[in-house]
DNA sequence: AGAATCGTTCTTTAAAACAGAACGATTAGC
DNA sequence: GCTAATCGTTCTGTTTTAAAGAACGATTCT
């Protein structure tokens, strides 16, 4: 036996003034069809939703844990209302991406590129925590998270993730460092600049230390890939990032790529929740080869 | 013309499953009273929310819009229809505060002291960011949010703060200091721990040494009162905070209260969002004076 | 080409939502 | 303290809406 959204929407109207009178009024319909069907809805449920006391409608518990869903419920509704009564006008395509703040800004951009140039959609492009676009995610305000990690869905939160790219992880610093650096010996004297102990690339860094029984001196811990590039320029201190982030320093010369790390990968993920309907243009998005993101 | 929330549940299911025939044997109605509704409610909305190609129904950009919509809305509506199915059971009373995650522990749990002895409700206590504190009031995850700082509601978010206690602010160090520190002058020498400065306590003590034109050296900065306690215990610095935190310290001689700050308050706020029915137990917390939420 | 499948439309039938009157109980005015 | 007004509930008949069934056109599969 389904839910009846109309005595829900009844209910909630009543709980919302108090008064099933004037209820009634406002929603042009009589009381007695009001009073009869806020009953049938607790007969449905099993529960008072109201204590009657004398002639005055009080919300019972039950009808204070029903009234914050329904208000969830409607006020959704009447958003969605309002969006479709504003214009009689056509809806316009709308991709809307999130991606975590520390991602690298290239990568980005040559996520949404084929999306730049179309004049018939509207790009949505948003920063933020993981937890938060997450949330966003599962509330149907995004439609794609971009991700250095993947995040593994559940049966509440059914996330997909999906690698979309990765590339090398290098030791980039000054040309003029001496003794050059190189790995994995070679690094004693030099400090180094590294993202956060969140990152995923920072975790396999530390593991592949671990493994060769190095423990490097940090100068920092960044967040920011930006950051990060700034860092690597105004220091001599060894950052370790991919080279792509640095492509101009590294062709004109003011930094150096002393080699890659070996097993050592920045990874990009697409999260995406499991729907029927996919978007046209973020399906096109998400099938495209990873190669052409990270130009 | 109300949005007809029956009409919208269908168009949920058929957009869900992509499949007329299919969700109408699911559902235990007619493909041909489906086919309808789904009608009706494109009618009302004023665009196609299905493009029929041939034989097959596909979501225009109209339609992607109100599934997203739907989803949380119909969502909700049956995380409510579960929660009243599973237990014929009455509803407990239920309480449910959000504090700061730096707030005083003695103030969360002077403010929910009536409600611990008594079994005939459920008290839920969360800690979290304002940010995301904010947002579970507002979605109705919780009823109440302990701060230190008031918030400015606006239509969109109808919050309402509410000042609970506030308690002076001393300057706490060792008692063997020497020489001992005083305020305004006599702080020479001296190094000083403070909240971070996000907190308003901080804001209001800046401005103090802003006008006696002070620029004290600071030694830490701290967001937890639990542990600025401890570290104005092991150091030799001034910490700056309530002397309430450090009761049986200033009690036993561990540490010394060298005056307060004048017109510098540590202040607690409730934060509320206007309804209509409060629970009885919040409003009675709500309604107490202060000096009893401080002992 | 023919049969099966699928969504739409039209008509009839069943199930609701609804309004109005009668009722009981409480509150407010004098 | 009595009376009138107010408010929510219940019962009955009416209207509206949802649902089912058959006929239709169009597409897909074999």
């Amino acid at each position: 036996m389904k839910l009846n959204y109309h005595h829900l929407y009844y209910f909630w109207q009543v709980a919302k003034s108090g008064h099933l009178t004037r209820t009634a009024e406002a929603l042009h319909v009589s009381q007695s069809s009001l009073s009869q069907q806020i009953r049938q809805l607790e007969e449905r449920l099993g529960q008072a939703l109201f204590i009657r006391e004398g002639r005055q409608l009080h919300l019972s518990e039950a009808g204070r844990l029903a009234f914050d869903y329904a208000e969830t419920i409607f006020t959704q509704g009447e958003e969605l209302s309002a969006l479709f009564a504003e214009g009689g006008h056509a809806h316009r395509e709308v991709v809307r991406v999130g991606a975590v703040a520390t991602l690298s800004r290239n990568f980005q951009e040559g996520f949404v590129r084929p999306l730049l140039g179309r004049d018939d959609l509207d790009l949505i492009l948003q920063s933020g925590g993981m937890d938060d676009l997450l949330r966003r995610l599962s509330a149907h305000k995004l439609d794609v998270v971009l991700s250095n990690q993947p995040v593994r869905g559940d049966s509440e939160h059914p996330w997909r993730s999906q690698r979309l790219a990765r590339q090398p992880v290098s030791l980039i610093a000054s040309p003029h460092l001496s003794p050059p650096p190189a790995f994995p010996n070679g690094l004693s004297g030099h400090a180094f600049i590294l993202p956060g102990v969140e990152n995923a690339t920072r975790h396999a860094f530390d593991q592949l230390c671990s493994h060769y029984r190095l423990t490097p001196k940090i100068a920092a811990e960044v967040d920011d890939m930006a950051m990060m590039r700034l860092l690597a320029r105004d220091t001599q201190h060894i950052a370790v990032m991919p080279p792509v982030v640095v492509r101009d320093e590294l062709h004109s010369g003011t930094l150096k790529d002393y080699g890659a790390l070996p097993g050592v990968w920045e990874e990009f993920y697409a999260i995406t929740i499991q729907r029927r309907f996919e978007s046209p243009s973020l399906k096109a998005l998400l099938t495209r080869s990873g190669e052409s993101l990270l130009d």
